[in-house]
This record gives structure tokens, C-alpha cells and sequence, in this order.
DNA sequence: ATAATTGTTGCAACTCGGTTGCATTTTTGG
DNA sequence: CCAAAAATGCAACCGAGTTGCAACAATTAT
């Protein structure tokens, strides 16, 4: 993402979802638009504390609520703790890259209209609301440094 | 899956993979076996307690293993808790689909070989070991009850 | 502007999935 | 069959996420 959000920008986007506009909100909607990944809990707090310091349970329900009214996403992860991103036009659904090393999350290129149908297999049984597509593997730093260690024995 | 699993072929396994045979590991492999769809861990020891009765630390210690040795496949969930599946040629990678409803997880037709490489959009910065696809949604009987509660008000 | 109402936050305590350390038991290989 | 190695069970623990409730801030109607 890495847009500047102004202060407008982010109570527009309260105000559209129709709820009342919170400096915690504000704060938690901020860092999240300054992010170039997806952010966990953890991360989401620490990037924080520098600011404001908001309780755990409270970004909790902040995220939650952001989820429900659609202004963010979630991804799943393996470990436990789950990460979130911004769910604008300009940053559209994609699939995600984590390092089974560092857990780092990363986003890849989204998918285009010729290859996302080709996935959905036609199942009238269920109705779609999301799409998670995770890749996992060895991030590029990763990778180097375990590579470093087999020559190095 | 629902292959009917014989004790010869569990054996095989897990002699295939070098690991040692016992029973606690037998009985795993077999509840997997006979499982339709994915199953969380709770749900393998529910069914474990009507045959053998394993600690829950030996369950999460043999699934554990058992992934890292390709026996069977973990699938992340947002809500916390992973799902398991065995990992052989007869249960190839396939896409996923999670209520959002119920939570119940069901396995989707698998991509064919054109579809897969599609996705996986070059980036030599990662080395790519597992693709997850997750779709979630409602399932036909939640959205069925769901529905019916809509009608009734 | 201000008061009443509604919604939000912070705190403590809790649940749940999963892990660690260690003593005991089971497998394995000679 | 016996020693060495590995796996299991138990208790206690950790971290992510939730719940109930009192204090507080934002909305709305006056």
C-alpha cells in the first residue's frame, strides 16, 4: 500500500461503513494503510505503542469489525495468528507468499480475470465470499542464509 | 478418502518414511484414512477415544511428523485451529472450501496441471514448497437454514 | 452548546490451540 | 533377550483470541 492516508480519507471510510469514528480506529487504519505486507496482531500493535497505545482487546474489535464491514481482509496462517490487510480498490485480492522459515508474509501480484474463474470450480453448493490463495516456501533471505550454512559445514 | 486402509499398507508407510511403527501412530493414520474431508485435531482425538485413547501431545507430535515427512497435508484455518488430510496420490493438492457458518471444511475438485502453473506467477525470489487454496463461504446447509430464518421473520 | 443516550474502550480473567520438560514405557537392532 | 534409542503420557506452560463489566468517549436530540 504505502499511501499517505489523510486524516479525511480515513474518516471517510468510517464514516461510509457507517460507524463512529474513534481515534483507535483512526490509528489502527493508518498503520495498516502504511503497510507493504500483511500485518499480524502483534505487528499491528508494536507499530502502536510508538503512537498511541491502544488495548489488545480493543484492536482486536477493531480488526473484527473492520472485517465484517469489508474495509479489511484476513489471511490464515499456519502459526496461529492471523495477518490483515487493507481491502481497497487499488489493493485488490491476491494470493500470499509466507516463509515457512521466518513466517514473513508477502503479497504477490494479484490474480487477473482470466485466471481466477478458471479456479472456482462451479459448485452450487456453496456461495463464495473469499478467496485465499497461500504459497509457502523460502523467502529469498531465508533461502541465502540456509544456503550459507550447507557450505559452510 | 475413504479407503478402506489395511494394516499392511499403514505399516508401509510408515516403513517407507523411517519412522518407527506403533500403534498410537497406526490408529492416526487410519482415522485419516477413512476421513471425506480434512479433520482438526479435536476431531481426530473424538474419534481416536472410541478405539485407543491417545494424549493430546502424542497426536499433535505424530501429525507434527507425519508432515514432515509428506504423510499428510496441514491446512490452515482463521479460526486457529489447522486441519489435516492425508498427502498421497490418490488425494492429490486440491483447493479448499470453509464455512464460514459452521467452520466444516470440505475438499474441492483438485487443479489440473493447465490451471496450476498459471497461479504461480514466476518470482525467483521464493522457493515455492506448498500452495494452499482456501475458499470460504456458506455451505448449502448452512445458507439453506440461513434462508429458511430469513423467511421466517 | 449541553444533556441523555448509545456505542466504544480498557482491564482482568478466561478459553482454546498448541508446546516444552521430564519421567516412564515401547520399539528397535544387535 | 537385552541394551540403546525413540515414543508416549503427564503436568505445567505459552500465546492468540474472547468475554463480562465498569468507565469513558462519541453521537443525537433537545
Amino acid at each position: 500500500m504505502v499511501t499517505n492516508l489523510k486524516h479525511k480519507d480515513a474518516l471517510l471510510i468510517l464514516q461510509k461503513a457507517g460507524i463512529s469514528k474513534t481515534s483507535q480506529r483512526l490509528a489502527v487504519l493508518d498503520i495498516l494503510f502504511k503497510a507493504t505486507t500483511p500485518l499480524s496482531v502483534n505487528a499491528i500493535r508494536q507499530a502502536l505503542e510508538t503512537e498511541s497505545n491502544i488495548d489488545k482487546v480493543t484492536v482486536y474489535r477493531i480488526l473484527s469489525l473492520f472485517r465484517q464491514r469489508g474495509i479489511i481482509r484476513e489471511i490464515a496462517s499456519a502459526g496461529g495468528a492471523n495477518y490483515f490487510e487493507m481491502a481497497t480498490l487499488e489493493n485488490p485480492l491476491h494470493p500470499h507468499f509466507s516463509c515457512r522459515n521466518c513466517g514473513a508474509f508477502t503479497c504477490l501480484a494479484p490474480l487477473s480475470f482470466t485466471q481466477a474463474p478458471e479456479l472456482i470450480l462451479p459448485k452450487d453448493d456453496y456461495s463464495i465470499d473469499h478467496i485465499e490463495i497461500n504459497i509457502s516456501g523460502l523467502c529469498a533471505c531465508c533461502r541465502n542464509a540456509t544456503e550459507r550454512q550447507k557450505t559452510m559445514i
